[in-house]
RNA sequence: GCUCCCUUCGUAUAGUGGCCCUGGACACCGCCCUCUCAUGGCGGUAACACGAGUUCGAACCUCGUAGGGAGCGCCA
């Protein structure tokens, strides 16, 4: 049997982190495995489904490389097939009709509740089978075992058991005459094929109603595997307060989505001491049976640090368009300065993000307005500052090509003319290119800004130098 | 309250009874390289939640305790 998995997140919200590795790990099941990955928008509850967070959560998907072989299918689509299903259960005797209000169900479980039980729906039309009757508080429950246990083997968590009197009669439509998710799910993931079940640990508790809804239907029960959540550095809850929202937001922030996917599957899942992972070695290694069963914490540094790795490694053409965006992002014209590969070459040892990456480029693409005070006083008010940017510009001037290595050339050989160290010609020369004393090797940070402004950024600061 | 789940350095993890007075990585600290900043190299600080038990031997097995999390909806 051919292995299907499935990614179902309901459009109330863009595709978040927890929500991008649970997607991440369906795909690579389904991948490893040779199988098909499925996705499936579980819209049902109408009130707080959107198509923008539909088209999110797409959009997240596909920035990601995530893609799926079918779907996306919506439940708001398939009301007939639940309406069928739940029509043969009531024939065959498997759910029942039951006409509690919401506030009576209120007080059922405050009275169990203080008995020290379970709050739960006490059954109290189950056997009484008062059939259909027009009510605005008809719903209609599932008929769950009323002894022995449910018992799974979750692939991530291992054997689970759950005692039946466990459990109450779980409702299968609501009054509104809308399925829940707990019957629509599993009516799906039988019309769809799905042979692992694999989500988010907060439906552990879920499945053992389900797979006794499987059972009632005559249906094979899939896989469990129950990821555990995705915490924030707090060790809490993961909030817009930790600054991770949609996966998109790491777009941009300047992280590459293979550096996310790599830092993901990280998450929970390893192989030996292996950090690094290519998009095929994640599929050819990855096994959902080596998952974590404790939550993790989400720590942006060790995300930065794979994504400057793979700033390092990519082929800068390769980072050359989604660089260009991030300058564009941060109101730099690309056409105005230095050749992006350039620049990247020059930068990617020295960014963790291309965001960074891009603020860092600016003194390439505008002029030099300010400097910085203290960098003046060190570098250009020394006394063998002048001579240096003197020699320097003279050099610079009289060199015939202009490349990288022609201005090395031309600055080692300024500072043998004045019988000076590098440190006494690049420090000075760096405070009159950028203004700053930190950039790039001096001689690409001479290159990328070209000939003419070079020569007259020195210029300037000669006479800043007293010149 | 009840049910279920989880617990190795700050973080993510390796470890599946002897190879572990726990290994590599991020972060942090120091040194080296060096035109600054980085990158890179080298070194360092730092963990098996606790208590019993099983065993010749336990991070690994069992039980308990503590702490954390999830669920208990006509939300998904």
């Amino acid at each position: 049997m051919t292995v299907r998995t499935r990614f179902a997140p309901s459009p109330t919200g863009f595709l978040h982190i927890g929500g991008a590795r649970t997607a991440l790990f369906c795909w690579l099941e389904a991948r490893h495995r040779g199988g098909e990955f499925i996705l499936r928008i579980e819209d049902t509850d109408r009130e707080r489904s959107t198509q923008d967070a539909v088209q999110a959560i797409l959009d997240g998907m596909n920035w990601l490389g995530l893609d799926h072989d079918e779907g996306p299918f919506y439940q708001t689509l398939r009301m007939d097939r639940y309406k069928q299903v739940v029509e043969n259960l009531l024939k065959a005797g498997k759910a029942y009709y039951a006409y509690e209000s919401k506030e009576e169900i209120d007080v059922m479980r405050a009275e169990a509740m203080e008995k020290g039980l379970k709050p739960r729906y006490n059954g109290y039309y189950r056997d009484r089978d008062e059939g259909f009757r027009d009510d605005p508080n008809r719903v209609i429950r599932f008929k769950n075992p009323a002894s022995g246990s449910v018992v799974f083997d979750d692939k991530v968590k291992g054997r689970i058991e759950f005692s039946n009197d466990e459990l109450d009669d779980l409702v299968l439509f609501r009054s509104d005459g809308f399925p829940t998710y707990n019957f629509a799910v599993v009516v799906d993931d039988i019309d769809m094929n799905i042979s692992e079940v694999i989500r988010g640990d907060d439906h552990v508790n879920n499945t053992p109603r389900q797979i006794n809804v499987y059972n009632a239907l005559g249906a094979t029960v899939p896989t469990f595997a129950h990821l555990p959540m995705i915490l924030g550095p707090d060790g809490q809850k993961l909030s817009k307060r930790h600054g991770a929202v949609g996966v998109m937001q790491y777009r941009d922030d300047g992280f590459l989505p293979h550096a996310v996917l790599n830092y993901l599957v990280r998450l929970g899942w390893s192989h030996g001491d292996q950090e690094i992972f290519s998009r095929e070695q994640m599929i050819e290694l990855f096994d959902i049976g080596n998952a974590n069963r404790a939550p993790s914490r989400f720590d942006v540094e060790k995300l930065s640090w794979l994504n400057q790795q793979y700033i390092k490694s990519d082929d800068p053409l390769e980072l050359v368009p989604h660089f260009i965006w991030q300058l564009r992002a941060a109101g730099i014209d690309p056409e105005q300065g230095p050749e992006p590969v350039d620049v990247i070459v020059a930068l990617r040892e020295r960014a963790q993000t291309l965001k960074e990456m891009a603020e860092k480029a600016r003194v390439w693409y505008a002029p030099l307005e300010n400097y910085d005070e203290a960098a003046v006083t060190k570098h250009l008010k020394s006394a063998t500052a002048l001579p240096a940017l003197q020699a320097v510009h003279e050099h610079l001037g009289a060199s015939l090509e202009w490349t990288v290595e022609s201005v090395h050339e031309a600055i080692t050989a300024a500072a043998a003319a004045i019988e000076q160290g590098m440190g006494k010609v690049a420090q000075p020369l760096r405070v009159a290119i950028t203004g700053t004393q930190v950039s790039p090797s001096i001689d690409h940070t001479v290159f990328l800004t070209g000939r003419d402004e070079a020569l007259r950024r020195i210029e300037a600061a000669i006479k800043l130098a007293g010149g």
